[in-house]
DNA sequence: CGCGAGTGTCAACGCTTGTTGGCATAGATT
DNA sequence: AATCTATGCCAACAAGCGTTGACACTCGCG
């Protein structure tokens, strides 16, 4: 029952700002400068309600993990189910691009995102997996394809990965992921 | 013909230092003076010989591409062949990783990227794609596998990604590139 | 009304950054 | 030996950074 404040206004622009700043130049590009004049206030008001760059940068990596529900999903389509889910997760939420921005040179967001990925790919492939013991190579597996996805279509803007649509981008990646799931080598 | 200099020896420090710090760090994180500080000597020395940090990783960002030679291997074999030669530039060259941590943030990086995969991948898709049309996608989804899986073992380091060995990484990758180059969906 | 907490503005701090110009020395050239 | 260029170091610059503290204003509550 947290009382509303009137700087509530503030907080969320704030944070709206800095997502969008980190998600496009990274962790060490945005400053709290700019972030300020996007949310058109002070930049002393960052430092006060988010006490410093990098707890606002943990603010803004916080969020829920929105696991996909597979359960009506058959196994053999588990592949594809998961990477719709994530195409549509990358494509509405900036967070995960300035996690992705920020990851590559800020390592608390290289952890957060070791965290995330663990927690989410993880438990899938354990229920899916043949062999237990392999299940966290198999979510890393996943992961090396999601992520160079983002990466490739999102960050270096690759021409050809840009312009699969999102069914196409399903049914080549979806088989990939399917493999990793529970193919043997 | 170019003489040899006197300075060559410095300028070849600050070329292997450059390349060191902006694998490891990014290019905004990379200081000019960090650089010149490994390098053991000034930093004005830096801006004499290669006149901005700008140029500084345009020099270290050149290199050769080195396409993999794919004569004496089988139409089947492609995949794990690409696999393998790209583990292993990737293992020996700072170089891509410099390209890899940069480019995510800066936009020179990002289209240096861009240019090497569509010379690198993109006339081996095209000598092997069942539909010709299709070569650059192809192209596109295999930097999408390779680099993922660069971002995840190097940068990320999400760990079982970082513990496969190379002939598991060959295993689990090899068919994904093989069915990229030349299967239809 | 008066008062205190909450909110916002302004100016400045200490530091680091890329970059520049001047000065000393070493080596080659004449 | 004298001269000139190349090389290296030093000190400084302007700009930008995250961050801080002091000061004004606006509410809501007594």
């Amino acid at each position: 029952m947290t009382a509303p404040r009137r700087s509530d206004a503030t907080r969320a622009a704030i944070l709206t700002a800095a997502r969008e700043r980190f998600a496009a130049d990274g962790f060490e590009r945005a400053t709290i400068r700019a972030i300020a004049a996007d949310a058109r206030i002070d930049p002393s008001l960052v430092m006060r309600y988010y006490g410093s760059k990098e707890k606002l940068f943990t603010a803004v990596a916080e969020f829920d993990l929105r696991l996909p529900d597979l359960d009506g999903v058959p196994l053999e389509g588990y592949g594809a189910a998961l990477v719709a889910h994530f195409l549509d997760r990358w494509a509405g939420d900036e967070k995960l691009l300035a996690l992705l921005r920020s990851g590559v040179t800020h390592e608390a967001a290289a952890e957060r995102m070791r965290e995330i990925f663990a927690a989410q790919v993880g438990p899938i492939a354990a229920r899916v997996a043949p062999d237990p013991a392999s299940a966290a190579t198999r979510a890393g597996l996943i992961a090396t394809q999601i992520l160079g996805f983002a990466l490739c279509r999102f960050v270096l803007r690759l021409p050809p990965v840009v312009d699969l649509d999102r069914e196409a981008a399903i049914a080549w990646l979806g088989p990939t992921v399917q493999r990793y799931l529970h193919d043997t080598i």
